[in-house]
DNA sequence: GTCTACATGTAGGCTCTCTATATGTAGCCA
DNA sequence: TGGCTACATATAGAGAGCCTACATGTAGAC
């Protein structure tokens, strides 16, 4: 998977992947590997910045626990989030309608 | 449109406009607009460089014409560019499946 | 005692798209 | 004559975000 793909999309497979449950980083890593069958192997360097953006953001918040003595810190979506996640699945929609009939004109 | 959202799509776009007949930068941005039912409009300072970069790829080739009055640098495709285009087709195809699974799980 | 899995985080680089600007021709209209 | 719009190409610099590489630490298995 080309990097640059992800590009603009990387928000809404996040915010998606915490709908229904609340995760820390690196559950969310394993979510995006497993939801995808394997394709999406994004780098903690990509995921962790990407998850403090979208908390200042307001989409989500976070809150620290400690399982099995290990420190996590634990995202979920808020209202807003929700909001702009089912806006960014609107945006996906077009998106891919759009670029699609340029790739594939049905002339 | 999301100018992020286009990242590493771009090319794709570019070379397939061009697939079936040679166009100039200016004509390009219009085929474009057209065939996406005027939903991308890209900006000149986007297609003009990344253009000299899909030549410098060896994926277009470029020659200057005259018309009435007006130069334009009219690309082509090359067999190299060919074959990218249909590998780059293949991987819009993944990559929205992959995604598109991702954002609506059929759990 | 070492290795792997778990877990978070930052610094810096890279690349691409965008905005803004520059340049010039042709044709229309007042 | 002057100004406007469409046509046509090009570059500089900014901005954003994803990546690589590195740093740090715990728990459990062997």
């Amino acid at each position: 998977m080309n990097p640059d793909a992800l590009r603009g999309h990387m928000d809404a497979l996040l915010l998606s992947v915490v709908e229904h449950e609340p995760l820390h980083g690196y559950a969310i890593i394993e979510a995006l590997r497993e939801r995808s069958g394997g394709a999406l192997d994004v780098p903690t360097g990509t995921v962790y910045p990407a998850l403090r953006r979208l908390e200042r953001a307001g989409f989500l918040a976070s809150e620290w626990a400690t399982v099995g003595g290990r420190k996590r810190r634990t995202y979920r979506l808020t209202e807003s989030g929700r909001a702009e996640l089912a806006g960014e699945r609107t945006a996906w929609t077009s998106f891919t309608s759009v670029i699609g009939r340029v790739l594939d004109p049905q002339t």
